[in-house]
DNA sequence: CGGTCGATTGATGGTGCTCAACTCGTGTGG
DNA sequence: CCACACGAGTTGAGCACCATCAATCGACCG
């Protein structure tokens, strides 16, 4: 795995709209908003009169099972559109901030308008076909990868989208995610217990580390090893 | 769950296209063409220049994992678009016949043409935030169920897709299905071998019986409380 | 009639879950 | 400043679930 994400992701939507559709972004634009950590920013079930992208900060989406357990389905990282599926059907899961988040907030009607007749339109239409392969790949992961190569392939995963829009943060390429362990565990569906054995286990091999701000990538080769894919 | 895909998919696209939009259907189709079972469809990584929907029998599309196992992402009933993504991106996965089947093929290039300035748009876009948002509960499947319910859930969910078609089979509601049951373990994470025991305790459990052409399903009821989901 | 494919069944072991106790850092209130 | 609560993480023990390997069996087919 080069990078697992790096076929099947773009770069930041906010930026990719801004250079290559500025008018049409600059018109639909109509503020922002932040949210606190932990706060939830949608709901499963509601048909959304705004569209938000995420600015700055994580979040993640995910829905509740009966008994309480939460599966996360993916992270949201800044440049992500959240709600664009809410524009045109009830959301099927919710979204949660994982940090403080700042969002840029657009009007639904404005951008289904926009929609019909602008580079926009084509724009989405990738964006939705995207989220499905990715949503593909995940699937593939949970189906038959185990937990060292999970947690190894979803640490590629973020790091390749975070380089993407130049987040990538140490200088040498070593980068902190802020992620709790059951958030790891809740989007790989495992139990909190066992995130932090694989944890340990990938720390004893020099993969990972953990600092202040989080768990921070600095063997990033030995990561794609543990991962299992060889590309 | 009532059940897991009412909510998520939709009739046949078929003749759905049929009934919302006759004329641009019949301008777009392009002729028939069939398969025998066990035959590639499409290959991961093509660029389709043709579009099919599956007009009759079964397939389902998957990905390779480095090893040679195999993820199964999803079956494909009659009425299914096959190849909609790789309309405006490389295929991510590859579609195998699972019966013989007959398949409708429209040009690409009309297609994207059409979807430009015609009720299509809408009703495309439509379809691929189905199909995002099922790979999504696919995701919360395998991330967060036992085998048991993982089988049930996926028989109640291919009951709705037929019913939903007018495709169910028996008399009193009875269906057969058409897989293998390596197929089932394929899309469901699971070795053949245990799909066996598994479908042996189901079948203990009076929630299905083993038919001439497959399984068959003859107790929803029982099956609705193997699968977990309390709806 | 041999060969293959799918399914079944038994034996064995590994991966990961659950329960529980404990540590550690942080924030809060007296 | 200290006591306490709380959340997050760690660690151990035991076990459930499921994978793997292997042997067998029946159906189907050349």
């Amino acid at each position: 795995m080069n990078c697992a994400a790096c076929p099947i992701r773009d770069a930041a939507e906010c930026h990719a709209l801004h250079q290559q559709d500025p008018a049409t972004f600059a018109v639909l634009a109509r503020g922002r908003a932040t949210a606190p950590a932990a706060s939830l920013i949608l709901r499963a079930g509601e048909s959304a009169s705004r569209m938000f992208t995420l600015y700055e900060g994580w979040a993640f989406r995910f829905t509740l099972m009966s008994d309480g357990r939460r599966q996360i389905l993916g992270f949201l990282l800044p440049g992500d559109m959240i709600s664009l599926r809410g524009l045109f059907r009830q959301m099927t899961f919710s979204v949660q901030a994982l940090s403080d988040v700042k969002l840029c907030a657009f009007d639904a009607d404005d951008f289904r308008d926009a929609m019909k007749n602008s580079p926009l339109r084509e724009r989405l239409v990738q964006r939705l076909i995207l989220d499905a392969a990715a949503a593909d790949a995940q699937i593939a992961v949970l189906g038959r990868r185990t937990a060292v190569q999970r947690i190894a392939h979803m640490f590629l995963d973020l790091a390749c989208r975070l380089r993407d829009r130049g987040l990538a943060g140490g200088d040498d390429g070593d980068m902190a995610l802020p992620l709790r362990q059951k958030h790891i565990g809740d989007v790989l569906g495992l139990s909190g217990v066992h995130v932090s054995r694989t944890l340990a286990l990938l720390r004893d091999r020099g993969a990972i580390a953990f600092g202040r701000s989080g768990i921070v990538l600095n063997d990033r080769a030995t990561l794609r090893g543990l991962a299992g894919e060889v590309l």
